[in-house]
DNA sequence: ATTATATATTATAATTATTCTAAACTGTTG
DNA sequence: CAACAGTTTAGAATAATTATAATATATAAT
């Protein structure tokens, strides 16, 4: 349980307390090779099928939003329908594939930050992110 | 009348009957200089204090997304409390102030869209779109 | 270790946004 | 002026999210 071990400190260093239900999303979230998208709902779901124990809705929602107040994880608005999470919380860009409402990650090799040639008054830019939305190469293109 | 007339044609050759209320959202829509960004919960406000006759929601819902459907507006989704619609359907990118909540379109100026380098096979890149996150210019970051 | 305190979890209720339904209404066609 | 399809409407239904308030837990104080 060293994963385990470096989650509680994680978490104690910011001001949580490390609950076994926010150490079992830890494990969920964090204890992975890469980095991943998901929504509360997934989120929900995955952890009553992964875990036998289960985690109230709600728990889920205020530990998703702890995390994210304390920057562990970044929420991304795309689509009316769904509202995703992010793992990756560096600032990056996105392919959107509007047949399988699938998010992924862009490398530098796929798109440059583009350059802010001016900003509004009295506002300090906090993001440049590009969006690219993808869909199955046929001709409809509504 | 004649903007009601230009709105009846533009109607009939969508294929969309010129109704009393589409033609009162028409107006309340493009019957402006500029585009701008609404939800459909302001529109709905909108409409009940420009005009004396009440439209149902159910109806502004309707109609919103039928003049989505047919390329009159498009939709934007940004944030995950509100969804927002834009009468500018062109493709082009956004400042989103986050102390108000407020879309401002960007123009070439500001921005130019980035170059895709690599797609994802099969699919046909649809759009790209850049969106830029602003706030006060204070020190607090979160 | 026991107790005290603040914090977190939980089930459930409440709220909000959106879509569905089915009856009434209206625009269009003949 | 029918007749019909398409549209609007109020209200019900659904879905996502947040609030509530009682219970449970983690940590700090004794
Ligand atoms: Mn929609
Ligand atoms: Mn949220
Ligand atoms: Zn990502
Ligand atoms: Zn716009």
């Amino acid at each position: 349980m060293s994963k385990n071990l470096e989650f509680t400190y994680k978490l104690r260093s910011s001001g949580l307390r490390p609950t076994r239900q926010r150490l079992k999303i830890c494990e969920v979230l964090f204890n992975r090779d890469k980095t991943f998208h998901f929504t509360i709902n997934d989120l929900a779901k995955d952890i009553s099928k992964q875990l036998n124990e289960k985690i109230s809705l709600a728990t889920v929602y205020n530990t998703v939003h702890a995390f994210k107040n304390k920057g562990y994880l970044k929420e991304i608005s795309i689509n009316s329908d769904k509202n995703y999470f992010d793992t990756n919380t560096t600032s990056h860009h996105h392919f959107f594939d509007q047949d399988t409402n699938e998010l992924i990650d862009c490398t530098d090799e796929v798109v440059e930050t583009p350059k802010i040639k001016k900003n509004i008054l009295g506002k300090k830019i906090n993001s440049v992110e590009v969006l690219i939305k993808v869909a199955t190469d046929n001709q409809n293109q509504k």
